[in-house]
DNA sequence: ATAAACAGTGGAGTATAGTCCATTGTCAAG
DNA sequence: CTTGACAATGGACTATACTCCACTGTTTAT
């Protein structure tokens, strides 16, 4: 099929497609071309793509997605493999809501400071900006 | 103050100093130089800055910061217009909890599918991986 | 015959927030 | 008098994941 038609089956903008495969996770052989030079995509790349988008969907990073890629290639991907990975993720994702929360608190309490004292100042700026 | 001294007293690098410069977050007049060209920090530039960090700890962009600083300026950041800034940010920090939350359960249940069932297929690759 | 829709390629641009580098100039200490 | 530390400037580079553009070639429909 040509790119238009991996498009459609995949959700993908054909510049993903072409990014993609730039940045190597899909690859075309010299051979899969048509006369005119159009590509000529397998469904084993058509099916790869949807495995790009069902791992990024996981929050992997394309740079992860490829490790991924490279462990299916090799038949490598054993649950365990899969699993770590999956762990490691969790990890940072529960980092990153973790700071997000500290974050919230920390912005909320200051509102919440600021509006109960610092509009009593002489200043028209609010104090919270305040670093004194 | 050279900027040696302004980046010991703020924490930030001359690098990041030079590079707020260039972002038009601080400015330094023709004037604030000496015979020799080195550029002389006032302490008004300390306290900017100081209040860059504190706007910037908030969770804020330097777009966001230069607002605020402009809104300082003109003696206009009043607790109602920060308030109404923070409050933007807090949306948007839940917003991203929230997204971050959907993706680790997403991840999470994945994981526990795979870890008890997949590992029986025929295939050695994981199932989780698989988009059919 | 021509225009629209599609395909290919290469490269630039977007946002974010710096960091790093090269080159040149200045100043203080030994 | 030279070395080291510091300063100024301009520009390149980092990561991330595309998106958009220009230009050219091909196919399809009218």
């Amino acid at each position: 099929m040509l790119i238009g038609e991996l498009s459609n089956k995949t959700g993908l903008s054909r510049d993903t497609i072409r990014f993609y495969e730039k940045q190597g996770l899909i690859s075309i052989g010299r051979k899969e071309r048509r006369e005119n030079n159009y590509k000529e995509y397998s469904e084993n790349t058509l099916h790869k793509l949807l495995t790009i988008k069902r791992i990024k969907n996981f929050g992997f990073t394309l740079n992860e997605t490829e490790e991924f890629l490279a462990l299916l290639d090799r038949d490598a991907a054993t649950c365990e493999n899969v699993a770590e990975k999956m762990n490691e993720k969790l990890f940072k994702i529960d980092e990153k809501i973790k700071e997000l929360q500290d974050l919230r608190s920390s912005l909320s309490s200051n509102l919440t400071i600021c509006l109960s004292n610092c509009c009593q100042s002489e200043s028209n700026n609010c104090q919270m900006l305040s670093v004194n």
